[in-house]
DNA sequence: ATTTTAAATGCAAATCATTCGCATAAGCTT
DNA sequence: AAGCTTATGCGAATGATTTGCATTTAAAAT
């Protein structure tokens, strides 16, 4: 049902546990459902999801996961227009987003080139660069 | 004391008026604070700059007035990290920006190379781009 | 210029997503 | 198993933005 080997599970809880971070029943379905989960959720959607697997989670401790992720670089969070935060887990090469304005999907892409573009833009200016943030917003080409 | 040549208030209004938007003191005023700042003001630093002409502008009517703006696409709202959204006159050729995040500073940058990568992305994912979204955030380069 | 009519305004209350305070529960170290 | 420290759930607080409503006002009609 989970799209990814739960062996991921097991490996971001010894990372963590190395990070000193505390390994709680609520921490682990969260981090579980989010493993689990193909899509970018919210919070909310992740609350849901969570409390299949712990019924206990509370959307609460959700947000406070989630920082706790983000913090320890396990999670990413986006903040595409119209919602509210989504995030995704950082187990995959970086890449950007291309919105689907009507459906809501997220597709996945990278381009080498345009990140090399943006350091030399970065570099013009005077800048490194430590993050950056690209979505596209688009539909379905009619053919 | 503006950044750009008041003549372009009065294009503004007609253009305005042409759509048939009504044009009051408050949204008079409130256009001429953002074709009077340099920066990318939050509806909040548009509140104040908009009462230095008209001290009966509120909150709700900036915000109001904003969300006309952006529809008649006089105005670009900008959801950078951090703060609440910020405006800027759609008066422009397009541009992405850097934001400083030791200073806030926002610098305009546009690359047409860029530009066509993402339209060469979109393509081959079968969509058309409606918008995108591009930041840049960093900090200034130790030399 | 005055009336008319639909739309804009100010104010305060309502939303929405997210964060926080606090008392209780539960990890992890020994 | 005991103790210390951190995490949790709950509900209240926050911050940005929106909305309902009674009142004012811009622009159209007279």
């Amino acid at each position: 049902m989970t799209h990814r080997d739960p062996k991921i599970l097991n490996e971001l809880e010894s990372d963590l546990r190395a990070e000193g971070v505390r390994i709680t029943r609520q921490r682990m379905a969260i981090l579980s459902a989010l493993a689990g989960s193909a899509d970018h959720p919210t919070a909310e959607e992740l609350l849901s999801r969570a409390r299949e697997k712990d019924p206990s989670v509370s959307l609460a401790t959700v947000y406070r996961t989630l920082s706790v992720l983000v913090e320890s670089g396990t999670v990413l969070r986006n903040e595409f227009e119209g919602t509210g935060a989504r995030f995704e887990l950082a187990d995959k090469p970086h890449h950007d987003h291309l919105i689907d304005l009507d459906t809501g999907d997220v597709i996945e892409f990278s381009s080498k080139r345009i990140e090399k573009l943006q350091e030399e833009i970065a570099e013009e200016l005077g800048y490194d660069i430590v993050y950056h943030r690209l979505e596209l917003y688009g539909r379905t080409k009619k053919t």
